[in-house]
DNA sequence: CTTGTATAGTTGCTAATGCAACCAAGTCAA
DNA sequence: TTGACTTGGTTGCATTAGCAACTATACAAG
């Protein structure tokens, strides 16, 4: 208590403590959608958002996963480039696009999405069943709790 | 259990909980440090791990933070620039130079450091101290058990 | 119907990251 | 001492993120 300043630890800040573990699971999983097809993080979570809810329009990405707009925006056009995502003009709104996976698009997610499930089982049976469970609640408390505006920095 | 990729949610993908978390507590605290300081996340990280362990070498603050080496390397020469960082030679190893905080990045580091605190402090509060204590526990083994090859991103 | 404002999505510019290549100083062994 | 190899640190280049400005459509009120 001598010095107030002296108390800090980064190590123990939890912000920096979720980024590390954040930094170092997703790191592990970066080498199945980069070395695999290329893809950024943003492109994955896309894809990993249309595959599993069906065809949406950009905004209701952004608003499901806290994704900024632009990031969307590029993460889409690449995807669409690489032909694994159609645009439809939405029938209800002139300047929404509805958007979609195409088979191939599918395909990937399949590949991905299984190779993330064995992932994710990997990280909680490594913390047993319960505690990810609870990790999981605090986790979802967090980022509820501490709204990122609009949209999230990746 | 009849489609297997059907099951993958991303919502519930620890990586992706982890990041989501991650952003929102540390687009909280980044207000801190950038609006006031100009500083970018890895500035503030060194800058509190030299505010608390002292002076010591680039390298002593990758190993310890597991920041990128070039990342320690850009920040030590903006904090040294903006006068709170000063270098010297290493004694004992003509490579490396021992860095430390000048006064005014000492001033620098109570104040943000009083702010980190009492974020953190928020933060923790929010949880509750047990589920605190427990989150710190778990990140602290995800973050060692997949360890970030030689360097965290950030 | 036209004027004002909000919203979907894109683009441009700057800053920050990631990786590899690069110096310079140390180490170790003959 | 010389020569092969490691290590501390910086730099260059390509990619990505972040923010603000912009286009085009929608909606609401007069």
């Amino acid at each position: 208590m001598t010095d107030p300043t002296g108390d800090f630890d980064l190590q123990d800040f939890l912000p920096y403590l979720l980024n590390q573990a954040a930094e170092a699971t997703s790191r592990g999983f970066q080498a199945a959608y980069r070395d695999r097809y290329g893809f950024t993080r943003t492109q994955w979570r896309v894809l990993a958002n249309l595959g599993k809810f069906g065809a949406m329009t950009a905004r209701d990405i952004c608003a499901i996963s806290h994704i900024e707009k632009t990031k969307v925006s590029r993460a889409v056009a690449a995807l669409e480039q690489a032909g694994m995502l159609a645009r439809a003009p939405s029938p209800t709104d002139g300047r929404a696009e509805l958007l979609s996976l195409t088979d191939r698009g599918r395909a990937v997610f399949a590949d991905l999405g299984g190779l993330a499930l064995a992932f994710d089982r990997q990280l909680r049976a490594m913390l047993g069943e319960g505690d990810a469970g609870q990790l999981v609640a605090l986790l979802r408390r967090l980022a509820e709790a501490a709204p990122p505006g609009e949209a999230a920095g990746d």
